[in-house]
DNA sequence: AATGAATGAGGGTTCATTCAT
DNA sequence: TATGAATGAACCCTCATTCAT
């Protein structure tokens, strides 16, 4: 091990630097695509946006995003599938909790609300921006599963049969909730608050809706 | 009056029936496509809504289109203006009101439900459809009025300076309600006992949220 | 029958006739679309063709063509699908014939000529120019045509079971003759002259085989 | 001589061995991409060929494919100019032996089906796959040779002045022959057996357009 | 009042080619 | 030698809009 190693080292730690540099350049212009993509398909939604615009914003030109993605598409894909697999196990994991034992709700409340806070930016574009994509059944899926608790809910508080088209009506705000605490450029800490107040109202809202119907069906 | 103008008075008769006739079937050409529209903008939105479409479905050409409106902004503008200032005017009735009068809120509630379904397709054109075009401030608007009426009513109950953020949450929610209970194709009947049982949701989240909102005040 | 009548007449001669130069503008362009294609097909195959090329030499926007045909390939249809029908009936016919009367060979041949020459062009693309469209097939058939033809041909002259490869090699070679044929700028006339002599060639040609098959069976 | 040369000597020896297999290797890859770009050219035309297809086949970049080859172009270079001397060669001594000795029809024949045969890939591109480049000319000139061959073989024949147009079709249906011959993916020695079929076809044609000829002409 | 033809910019996508490493 | 990333012009096609009639 004499000087000629030490310089040899050297040269390999050089070129290893520049091989470095060059991946994180490469990994950068791909990542720039993915984050203008991004802030396009949350403006302007899948359809409306415009590839030229996220190479634009990107710094590069529509070769180098055909070079990275086989398609408009598969940006998309790129975006939203590395959460899909998360948001659908944390909401099965919350509704199937959400009824065997008492007190998670809010539990399962806090944990939707961490994953939402951390993937935002998918979770706006997956309830707003994917109309005429296959992500527009996923939605669905979203609303059905939350239904799916809501009347769970409904039935171990004593109410069998509730209205398909109220608990419809009470999703859609609880996803809009979601969506517009979300909006918010709030720490997750001021986020939780705001939640845990959502949460409250909710909560009496649902009390109130058990203690009607409960009356109804006595009434008639 | 000799046998001449006799038959000039016919003659002015049936050209006045050939006005008339011409006059009708221009109106309809006209409402087909306001029509026509009013469904693509409810399919597509603004954006996405296409004037081949439009003029397809409402049986004339581009040409017919642009005689009648000078572009694809000037139809919009004729399905939303006229229920704008309706909107706008009930919307400030509602929440002067409910903070002069005890008993207000059902009551502001149903005479909103009830334009609001006169008027199903523009209101969800307007809170789904707009994005991009001016009538996007104009659902900010309308969340201002309702967030407006929303703080009188805390500050009414002894809540005053509730966080804004809170409130617009609360907004979005309600307007969601609004459009997930249109967006039933139920009878005003049936609207209206929707309406009724998640009015009875939001109250109760709402009483619940002053409770809470004073106990922290007091906490502090 | 006054004076009025008459200015009636002529006024509507006008009319008239604007509406036909109109038409006539317009059928000019469309016309002028298709012979621009037909030459860019023939220049570069369909494939290679190229749109802003075609409209470039029609001297209308791509605009303008998408007006007048769904898509390239419909042009292609508008160009081929007139002469298909002929050609294949012809082709029926004369093979039909060939095999039941006697001198009908070089009277099929005739026929078979003058269509050809009269739609040139279609021929041309046909034969060259349609690699990668749903008319590949069609330039098989025509081979398969050919084929068949040639085959009876052997065995009315008592030659069976004719090598489908030797018959695959005459039959392109009177393809490449119909084409070459064609290629020139010849009158029908000329023409006509030229293909008796390229008829001589082949009958005797065929003879020649004939009577050598006849002779390597015999020597089996 | 120590020690040290020794262990030079082998150093050289080794590096040697490197050399081999990198130029080797380089040969590889060299080669790789001219078999690609055959194939890519045979199925798809020089046009219609892609860069990219080629590299894929090639199993390399297109970074390596323009460090080996300066465009697209000099790939079909690389591939034809090696055998278009041959193919000149050859076409030069048939058709200038064939006016000179009595029996070299079938000979210049053999000659030239082999070197056909032999560069197979070479001529198939050359005759159906190079229109719009440079060496659409030397197809032109092939038919030249030709020509001038059967040309002379009509005057040898005592038919002088032929129809330079009845000539070229005869040139045409002649060069499809050879390439229908080698489409089917013959031995040398079935390809031989169909080319002597051919060719005593095209014999009789050729007899018969002689007498013909010199009967029109003893006729005027 | 409406037609039908045309415009030209922009849509997503592919291509041969370049270049730093 | 070769890689992998990037370029930018061109591809076919759609769009809102215009205009002569």
């Amino acid at each position: 091990m004499g000087l000629d190693s030490c310089v040899l080292t050297e040269e390999l730690v050089y070129a290893n630097i520049t091989i470095v540099m060059v991946k994180e350049s490469v990994e950068n212009s791909r990542n720039n695509m993915i984050a203008a993509a991004k802030t396009e398909f949350l403006k302007n939604g899948y359809k409306g946006a415009g590839l030229r615009a996220i190479c634009k914003n990107a710094g590069v030109t529509t070769g180098a995003f055909y070079f990275q993605f086989e398609n408009k598409e598969k940006i998309l894909d790129e975006i939203l599938q590395p959460v899909l697999a998360l948001f659908n196990s944390v909401m099965a994991q919350i509704y199937k909790g959400e009824y065997e034992e008492e007190d998670s709700s809010a539990d399962g409340d806090e944990r939707m609300l961490e994953m939402i806070w951390t993937y935002k930016t998918e979770f706006q574009i997956l309830m707003a921006g994917v109309e005429g994509t296959k992500y527009e059944p996923v939605f669905r899926q979203f609303q059905e599963g939350l239904k799916n608790g809501f009347r769970m809910f409904f039935e171990k508080s004593g109410v069998s049969e509730v209205d398909p088209e109220l608990l419809d009506v009470l999703v859609q705000m609880r996803m809009e909730s979601y969506l517009a605490i979300i909006n918010k450029e709030y720490s997750l800490e001021e986020t939780k608050r705001l939640a845990r107040l959502i949460g409250e109202y909710c909560d009496a809202g649902f009390e109130a809706l058990i203690e009607k119907l409960k009356q109804n069906k006595v009434g008639k």
